[in-house]
DNA sequence: TGCGCAGGTGTTTTT
DNA sequence: CACCTGCGCA
């Protein structure tokens, strides 16, 4: 036996050997899943296969760029670099590059990015004299990345009663209006936007029966990460390339299906097994990564779901530890606490920052955590939120490089044609889209006859010499390489310098980003042609790259820092130790996922993946107060802490300030003297003073018995009758009428509480 | 044309 | 809170 396959356990080893045919392996959470699909790709070039006709789709750079350096180390040359090994986006974008003629688009197509697609959606929403109010372009532009994801185009659109009658309901009837003005724009333009990559990789192949073969052919064997994250698109797609060899892997998880909002549908796993006609099914079921405890939870809360595959994930390692699970006042409170507890354990066990993870719901939740970690001098990296190529600055710069390589690209003229301000202002920019949009002619075309439109004076040459600039430039595209028309482009345009005198602290970070990009691009134009593949390193191929990748420096991750990200970008990665934060009703689950099963599930399978993330030890944390939209708003902790089995938690806080084990008996009640009670009472009720003066005698008693009725002391708010108890185990909340400071709600977990009568 | 200010509005999740 | 938009003014 080859000794790539002796780590594997039996279920693995038949996955990579089960080469022909189509197969869908089902791996749990840590079951090896990416080794399993390394190796088998290890395995077939290792038995003369072709590197250059194995494809490998993923949904994240990462992933592919994890698979391909695996494979590389696995076979130790360097054949997996002719690998097709990356994200559907990539793979497909790099396809359409070069047959990007037959569907009418430049070879140097621009991608836009939502940002950039929702601007486009914007201006023609403006131009329609639309409410913005209720044309809002977020809702519009999902209804259409929902309908290109399900291969409808604007015509099937606009013919299709259900989506018309959704439209009338909403009263947005016109949106398949917008959506045929927005497809011809981008058209025009010269731009795909990331759902177009998908469209139109589907309508080359079903369109264009000599590409469809020539792919069909060029894949001997197809294989696909993530399957369960699959849209319709992607589906017929994977169909299509797959249909004469029929040599199919598809790996997914059910359990980790998190993608429906980008239109990800579980019915492609179900369908994938009607499609073939001997469909070869493995299991993947062994866990090779959490502790037991861990494993088990994960495995209880998903249980609660109606809808999944059968299946048993197992492990064989021990028990560890139990789940730590932690109640805050705020969520500032809940940030220290993991801070702290970061130090703590890193001193106790020699843990490292990069052993540490904070998963968190949304993005926004990661300011807490920024400040408390930056607070202790903790190095950490947040994976992202606003992506470098998403700045204002980069992007800016962005838009001069796209405009020199594809003049079509409107929405990138529109975006720099003023800046550095000269002169050409939105009366002027207005004018000149009119003027395209009537004539049928494109932004860049209006600009060459700026004359003959009418355009006059100081606008005139100022359009002029814009369109000097821009050609000069693009002049020697054909002697000179990427680096030095970036460099070029952004001395003459004005926005280096711009930024250079700018010496504010954010100016002075923006100047840097310019210069970050322009290294980047030296970087790309610099790297060697790979051997035998002749790599394309022009400044077209280098801006169809960068609008696909998610961050700028995704290869710098191996610093000894902890990982903030939300739990969506937390998949596939595993941490020895992870913090999953803000558990509570409204933020997780969503409130926008509260009201559907099908919603809520997605949102269990999250908490799920979170879980699964972890090696060896679990924090699960939440906070009572939470800043929001400027205001503190309350939440109840999360309906997924009480589906936890109670055993494999432990609610036990080790942190200060000391709080109370909600999961205790009850326990010894302090019993003050009936005199101390009276007077104390009259004390705090006849005064009007904001600051209560604790009692002498004031001690903190345990609350886990509190009912209501009782009266107790509070250190700040005084004496108080509890008036309601609401909340589950693990956190109880007391309503508390305390007089003249006004009822509180008050968490059990936290406050200090005396019991003065029971 | 550009800037400053008031007012409104938004937060899932990502290629 | 933080960002964006629209408006009024110089």
């Amino acid at each position: 036996m080859q000794d790539y396959l002796l780590p594997l356990n039996e279920q693995q080893r038949e996955a990579v050997l089960y080469t022909e045919g189509a197969l869908m392996i089902v791996a749990g959470a840590g079951s090896g899943k990416t080794k399993v699909l390394t190796t088998r790709i290890g395995h077939l070039i290792n038995n003369g296969v072709d590197s250059f006709r194995i494809l490998a789709l993923t949904f994240t750079n990462k992933a592919a760029k994890e698979m391909k350096e695996r494979i590389e180390h696995m076979l130790g040359n360097s054949e997996a670099r002719n690998l097709y090994i990356g994200t559907f986006h990539s793979v497909f974008s790099r396809i359409l590059r070069v047959e990007a003629e037959r569907l009418g688009y430049p070879n140097n197509f621009t991608i836009y990015d939502t940002d950039d697609a929702k601007s486009v959606l914007k201006n023609i929403i403006k131009e329609q004299n639309l409410d913005e109010k209720i044309y809002k372009v977020a809702y519009v532009f999902n209804r259409i990345s929902a309908s290109k994801n399900n291969l409808y185009t604007y015509k099937e659109y606009q013919a299709d009663h259900a989506a018309q009658q959704e439209d009338a309901r909403s009263n947005r009837p016109l949106i398949g209006q917008l959506f045929e003005a927005y497809s011809k724009r981008c058209f025009k333009n010269g731009a795909m936007d990331f759902d177009d990559l998908l469209v139109n990789m589907y309508i080359l192949l079903t369109n264009f029966p000599e590409v469809l073969a020539k792919y069909q052919h060029k894949f001997r064997y197809v294989m696909i990460d993530e399957y369960q994250d699959t849209n319709l698109a992607q589906y017929h797609i994977i169909k299509l390339l797959g249909a004469v060899h029929e040599n199919i892997c598809v790996v997914g998880d059910d359990a980790q299906s998190i993608y429906s909002f980008r239109g990800a549908s579980m019915e492609n796993i179900f369908q994938f097994q009607k499609d073939y006609d001997d469909v070869k099914i493995i299991k993947l079921e062994q866990n090779y990564r959490s502790s037991k405890t861990i494993l088990d939870a994960a495995n209880q809360v998903i249980t609660n779901n109606k809808n999944q595959i059968k299946k048993e994930l197992w492990t064989d390692k021990a028990a560890g530890e139990k789940i730590k699970l932690v109640g805050t006042f705020t969520d500032n409170d809940e940030g220290k606490f993991v801070a702290d507890a970061i130090i703590e354990h890193k001193l106790r066990n020699h843990y490292k920052n990069k052993d540490f993870a904070i998963l968190y719901r949304t993005n926004a939740q990661s300011r807490a955590f920024e400040e408390s970690l930056r607070r202790l001098n903790i190095n950490y990296k947040i994976f992202g939120g606003l992506s470098f190529y998403q700045r204002k600055e980069v992007k800016d710069y962005v838009a001069y490089l796209r405009i020199l390589v594809n003049t079509q690209d409107e929405e990138s003229l529109r975006r720099i044609i003023n800046y550095p301000a000269r002169g050409i202002g939105t009366t002027t920019i207005n004018k000149i889209s009119f003027e395209a949009q009537t004539q049928n002619k494109t932004f860049w075309e209006i600009l060459l006859e700026a004359q003959s439109i009418g355009f006059k004076g100081a606008t005139l040459t100022a359009i002029q010499d814009f369109v000097l600039m821009i050609r000069n430039v693009q002049g020697m595209l054909e002697k000179k390489n990427a680096y030095e028309i970036a460099f070029e482009i952004g001395k003459v345009s004005g926005i280096v310098k711009d930024l250079h005198a700018d010496k504010t602290v954010e100016g002075l970070a923006r100047y840097e980003n310019l210069q970050e990009l322009q290294n980047s691009i030296k970087e790309y134009t610099e790297t060697p042609t790979e051997d035998g593949e002749v790599v394309e390193r022009s400044l077209g191929a280098y801006l169809q790259q960068i609008t696909l990748l998610t961050d700028a420096n995704e290869n710098e991750e191996d610093g000894d820092t902890v990982k903030l990200m939300t739990i969506h970008a937390s998949k596939g990665l595993e941490f020895p130790c992870v913090f999953v934060v803000g558990l509570e009703e409204n933020i997780f689950p969503s409130s926008m996922s509260m009201y559907d099963r099908e919603d809520l599930e997605e949102e269990r399978r999250l908490f799920y993946v979170a879980i699964t993330r972890a090696k060896e030890k679990v924090w699960i944390s939440f906070a009572s107060n939470r800043y929001r939209f400027g205001s503190l708003i309350q939440n109840e902790p999360s309906r997924f802490i009480d589906e936890l089995p109670t055993q494999l938690v432990d609610a036990n806080l080790s942190s200060k300030p000391k709080k109370q084990n909600p999961f205790a008996g009850p326990s010894k009640p302090a019993s003050p003297s009936s005199a101390d009670k009276t007077i104390q009472q009259k004390k705090v009720f006849s005064s009007a003073s904001t600051t209560h003066v604790a009692s002498a005698n004031f001690k903190e008693d345990d609350t886990s018995g509190l009912e209501v009725g009782m009266q107790v002391e509070h250190q700040r708010f005084g004496f108080g009758n509890v008036t309601s108890l609401e909340g589950a185990i693990a956190n109880k909340i007391a309503t508390i009428d305390f007089g003249t400071m006004g009822e509180k709600k008050i968490m059990l977990n936290y406050a200090k509480l005396r019991i003065v009568r029971g």
